[in-house]
DNA sequence: GACCAGCGGGATAGCGCTATCCTAAATCGA
DNA sequence: TCGATTTAGGATAGCGCTATCCCGCTGGTC
């Protein structure tokens, strides 16, 4: 008979301790096998491998977490999941950090820095182990709260020359750019672009579009349409209606997403303008379906899931303290001509 | 000189015991009060709150978890990310859980029983507060999984009149009937069904186009091209090129999603095929852009963010250990009639 | 052969919070 | 008025794991 003590609280869990008995030897032991760490005989090792089978152990993370002060978590922060761009990311740094054991959380931030350092806040409450963010625009305070939790931490997106800022992207001005440089290269000479959501992202590449057709001498500010409102087919839509309605004289329109490109490119077939014959229109990402528009989109196509796994390994790398080869990766990006220019 | 305790580990966290001491209260109190349990004095729990707004302190969720055997996670099983269905879901459950302090974990399935097993016993090693899983379609041993655990959990996307079981969603076997339904009076006759990636919930609509048009006595099994691929813009118009090319008599098509109806509409222009006249076009869920399409889609709206409400909300009564008003939400469907039928 | 570094194993003591029991004061009936 | 409840606050003891210190044992060094 034997009477539990008083005071068990117990939740009938197998324990470290169920598999360090099982085992014959002590919790330390086997938590030292389990982990891999320092010098633990192999022998010894085995059997408590054979034991957590046997008894089909799980650890707790709970009491990992407070017991070493670091948990599995790996709060991931991105704008938006309706732009399937970010949802590219997220796929890909769940796929390699959760085979390794880490937790991808995922916080939405809306746009909005304010929200993002509320997410912040909370997600570092949870002693995270490691750290995505979305670009370098956050708030002061994000910032100094990230440095001073001491959490290693990946951003995405975008690059910089920055010195100990780790990051995994592609140079949006560039992108920009190239596709400006596209257009012009084309014979357009009245190119208008089209912008939604105007994210720092979205910025970045205007001014690359800005910068290049400056260079050639045909900038013309009225050409730019920025809208505030979040990236929509149904908004691409609207701009291409406005851009031929105010603007005849634009031969050509690079929208700063693929959504706002789809959604131009099917409001042109309604009004019966001819693309690329009267309007040539461009987008930005490659989303589904841009190949299969008619006619097929011309885009950027941008390294999503790359980005994600490189951030992730490289925060892997840092998580487990070893610095990474590089601070900053470039995956650059490719422009994807088709036939809508 | 206050030399430190031989053996502190601590992490210069602040603590509960420091906002206790500062309220001068004991922790237990301090802890009541922050959780708004039992009877704590007014002014008591006041100087409480006041001490973790000046000492800006946080609780631990590990602390938290591993002493209440509960933590704030709340795993949310989807099949894809790569579906905006399924994003919209979580968008809504996060919408309700976040702001009451519980973290929606987002699992991804990829449709694979097995691979659902594993997420199930990792996630239910983290003592979540809660589960969101897709649909009833789940090996025996992850549903045993998930009531040992007891968890609450609450099935999102189908209904069920099954007893103890929580749900959120609608029929999609009525909703494959109403679309075909709809063909049907339209004076379609030869009415294909092309459907990808046949999870349990795209059968189900099959069903309900299967039974609708044996009503009418027009079923023809030939016309049914069920892929194993996943649903793509692009596998819509694989499809669309594979009906016309060997069903020639086919005069309309109910793709199981919308992604492939888009495609296959796009692929309908691409071959001069014109939509409605030769063949009807008709998609399910209603997704982005669908409504922007040249001609606009005839489609079915479901109700995903609903779904995510509810669920949460129902889950929330669970984990508060109210029991829901119902057990089981039916959110219907509305069909969307637009040009393309 | 004494000495010290290195290594494998274990005992101990928390991590920060809450479940549980306890006590003393307040409330209540009859 | 007095015992029987109810109530508010606190003391205590873990939750399950790992950081930290300790000890005994090699095995080389001079």
């Amino acid at each position: 008979m034997n009477k539990p003590d008083t005071k068990r609280r117990s939740s009938g869990r197998i324990t470290l301790s169920d598999v360090a008995k099982a085992a014959g030897v002590s919790p330390i032991t086997a938590s030292r096998a389990l982990r891999g760490e320092r010098g633990v005989a192999p022998e010894l090792a085995d059997r408590v491998r054979a034991a957590v089978q046997q008894l089909g152990y799980v650890p707790d993370p709970a009491a990992r977490a407070l017991a070493s002060q670091r948990s599995v978590q790996v709060p991931v922060l991105v704008p938006l999941l309706s732009n399937a761009l970010f949802v590219d990311v997220l796929d890909a740094v769940h796929r390699v950090l959760f085979p390794l054991g880490y937790q991808a959380l995922i916080g939405v931030t809306h746009y909005d820095p304010q929200e993002e350092e509320q997410l912040l806040r909370t997600y570092l409450a949870h002693r995270p182990a490691g750290l995505l963010v979305t670009g370098f625009d956050r708030t002061e305070n994000a910032r100094q709260m990230i440095a001073a939790s001491g959490v290693p931490c990946v951003h995405l997106m975008e690059v910089t020359a920055a010195a100990g800022v780790y990051c995994a992207g592609f140079s949006q001005h560039d992108a920009g750019f190239a596709m400006a440089e596209h257009l012009l290269q084309r014979g357009y000479r009245h190119i208008a672009f089209a912008a939604a959501q105007l994210d720092p992202r979205t910025l970045q590449r205007a001014e690359g579009y800005r910068r290049c057709l400056k260079n050639a001498g045909v900038y013309d500010a009225k050409l730019e349409i920025l809208s505030p409102e979040p990236s929509s087919i149904r908004l691409g839509a609207t701009l291409l209606e406005e851009i031929v309605r105010t603007r005849p004289q634009v031969d050509a329109i690079f929208f700063c997403n693929d959504d706002l490109a789809q959604g131009g490119l099917l409001a042109a077939q309604r009004l019966g303008i001819a693309v690329p014959a009267q309007v040539a229109i461009a987008g930005f990402n490659d989303l589904a379906g841009s190949d299969q528009m008619v006619p097929p989109l011309t885009t950027v196509r941008t390294p999503r899931a790359a980005m994600g796994e490189a951030g992730a390994n490289m925060l892997l790398a840092l998580m487990r303290g070893q610095p990474p080869e590089h601070n900053c990766v470039n995956l650059g990006f490719e422009l994807t001509v088709r036939q809508s220019t």
